[in-house]
DNA sequence: CATGCAGTTCAAAACGGCTTGAACTATATG
DNA sequence: CATATAGTTCAAGCCGTTTTGAACTGCATG
């Protein structure tokens, strides 16, 4: 939830290796996993092995979307380490080649579940040594300590909205999504 | 839901105007509500105003947090404008004066609707367009057809979600918000 | 209407995350 | 082990966002 702004217009006018309606899909699928905290490319790769169908080798996928080779390194081994894209070794084969695994929604759970609880147990601390530190400050008043509690409570809120939010997804846009599997 | 980074050692060291233990809860304010998609110093701001329970001017907000007089003036534009924030003339005063509204959350809500759904909207409509193109195309098979309408149904699942978790936010942290209303 | 202070605007600078690409490592092959 | 090709790493650059601060507007006052 940041700011988003359009990459499409931006894709117009390249060496073109991408059919349009292609190109138009993965910037969708790119902007929605953005939305959901994840980098715009990482999502235009899954998106584009997922409309082939067929194992890309990381050549291909560079090509087609143009991006860096050491960028195409990187983002595979995202998806790959949250178990989205799997690496593949054809037989006569000298690379890699990586297909699409269908459930998106493994990423966004893996990645949230690792980094954003954390961040809010943080906050969460924060705000508790911020109440420690107040209340041992002879100057502080009852309202004072008052208020640093609510924003603890905040901080809980929060934790306990993105909870809610994993498991309703878990089980709503992951009902959904299972539609991916085929 | 993006790359939060820690601001709050990076505190230490400037001319102080804040006890200790208020800089710690407001940079934790601050960055709770990045987390929710909004400026850290937007938070900031709100949270010294909150703490301190009395109507500063922009002036004092800018000492306090060490921020630009623009800065303050844009920043507390928004907050009022989202009605997190109230401006109120003090009888013999010359300069405006700013106190909290309590409910936070109004600011998520209010922000969430006019921007995300938009952008979901937009990611759909896109979609849309991809699969017709593909449609069109006589190249395109039936199960790239069928890709497609699933990705469509991601769209629509996200936005499912996010609806989700704004009514749940307000069912569920707006309660736990409302303990700020006193 | 000159002066001063509060508040706003916006071009430019600072900042931070993402991507690039050159150097490097790993692996296969003759 | 020399060569070639695949794959990784990371410093440097790019680019979008946020912040700054100087110029400006508005308004009150003598």
């Amino acid at each position: 939830m940041k700011g988003y702004l359009w990459q499409h217009e931006a894709t117009a006018g390249q060496p073109k290796e991408l059919l349009d309606w292609e190109s138009v899909a993965i910037d969708a699928v790119g902007n929605v996993i953005e939305f959901w905290g994840f980098k715009r490319n990482q999502g235009r790769v899954w998106a584009l092995l997922y409309l082939r169908d067929v194992a890309l080798t990381a050549a291909e996928i560079e090509k087609d979307l143009a991006l860096s080779k050491g960028g195409v390194s990187m983002l595979l081994r995202d998806l790959e380490r949250w178990g989205v894209a799997l690496r593949v070794r054809t037989p006569g084969d000298t690379s890699w080649r990586y297909r699409a695994e269908t459930d998106l929604l493994k990423m966004a759970r893996r990645v949230i579940e690792e980094r954003e609880f954390s961040f809010i147990a943080r906050i969460r601390a924060d705000l508790e040594e911020a109440r420690k530190l107040a209340e041992n400050d002879a100057t502080t008043t009852k309202a004072q300590v008052q208020r640093l509690k609510r924003m603890e409570t905040l901080a809980e809120a929060t934790e306990k909205a993105l909870r809610l939010f994993l498991k309703t997804s878990r089980l709503d846009v992951g009902g959904m999504f299972e539609v991916f599997r085929s």
